[in-house]
DNA sequence: ATGTTATCGATACTCTTATATCGATAAATA
DNA sequence: TATTTATCGATATAAGAGTATCGATAACAT
């Protein structure tokens, strides 16, 4: 169980999936093979077994993969084997969603704070969370260490608060804008773009309709 | 303004990024250079030129391209030109999200209702959107010709509301869940996977803690 | 008027990702 | 015990996406 080189983006993106599989079938099943993951995700069969090669375990000829073993590599690969603490900043629709949203503590998140600039809600709580003044970030992010900031403010804004998360010392930015932030690339950016997720459903939708 | 063959899924992802910016420089600007655009979002000129030859424009050498022609194309790709209506189903925390989000206007997203099988909700309004009863969902969708459905259910019923809402008609799913959703080829299936880009996110910064 | 520069289109190349093939292994079956 | 079958690893091939190069064009500056 050894990784080489890293692993793939699109390997990575699969791994959840995986993992949903092997949770479910932990309890029952010792061995697994790559085709009946690839048939419940109707993904190819080899695709499978290279992202399970790339990930560093090692299948059995005729037998298949140690569910346990596997479970054990793609959590410590993906850091869900210990929680992470996170910041979110924005506290709109989507902010409040995601500050409510519990499946992420599976995931390895752990969301223990809120940043706005609006007088009317800082100092509240939301889902349990406290919402504090987006002014007085680094000083909850400095002392107890944070490294991921989730990013769901407004556009316009999207940049400016970039900036002041990396100020305050985060360096992870999950951001849920539509807009290609302008980071050093020692700051790892992960973008959820609904508009491009929207585009492709639309033009898909667009192409079969005519 | 002709397309040859159908864009690619990477390039349709980036029309919404240039979208912005064209939208933005539209009343003062005439032409645009593909410089311009690539430098604002840190991408190359060249992947920008070839995605704008991709969608059926032509520039001019020396010149650039026109600002109000590549707007219209790209809206005309995407379908941005006129609204689409759309049902959601889920209004949990994720759903009441979405119903509440009102920048889909800009994408040409509308949607006109909710469904829900809590009996506590149904009736109800949420963020002005009526949410009925699941059970009576072919009866709108069919009577308004509904195309798209957005999907914000738990991840265990999801496959069986998929299953629902293609029996009602719809064709398209934007699918909110983390559940790879098994459907006949001629339903589009666009998915937001916050698990898997959650993965990234952190395999990435676990690569970089160490 | 002439040269320089920014720009595009077309073609070629590279890199990453996905898929196919084949021999080896061990379980299950005849 | 022999044969079939499902499975893996390794290597090779194909497909897709990104990037580089070069000649042509027209605006702009000299």
């Amino acid at each position: 169980m050894k990784e080489l080189t890293s692993v793939s983006v699109p390997t990575v993106r699969r791994l959840p999936l995986y993992m949903a599989i092997l949770k479910e079938i932990e309890p029952t099943t010792q061995y697994v093979s790559s085709t009946l993951i690839s048939d419940r995700l109707n993904l190819e069969q080899i695709q499978v077994r290279k992202d399970l090669a790339g990930i560093g375990v090692t299948g059995q000829p005729a037998v298949g993969f140690n569910v346990r073993e596997l479970i054990e590599a793609i959590e410590q690969l993906l850091g869900w084997d210990n929680m992470r603490d996170a910041i979110l900043v924005g506290t709109g629709n989507l902010g409040q969603a995601l500050l409510g949203y519990d499946g992420f503590a599976r995931y390895g998140l752990n969301i223990i704070a809120a940043f706005d600039s609006n007088p009317e809600i800082i100092g509240m709580k939301i889902h349990g969370k406290p919402v504090f003044d987006i002014e007085v970030l680094s000083s909850l992010t400095e002392r107890m260490h944070i490294q991921i900031g989730i990013l769901a403010v407004p556009s316009k804004v999207a940049q400016q608060v970039a900036d002041a998360l990396i100020e305050a010392g985060i360096h992870a930015i999950w951001n849920f804008t539509p807009v290609k932030l302008n980071v050093n690339n020692n700051i790892i950016v992960e973008q959820v773009d609904l508009a491009a997720s929207l585009a492709v459903l639309s033009s898909k939708l667009k192409a079969v309709n005519k």
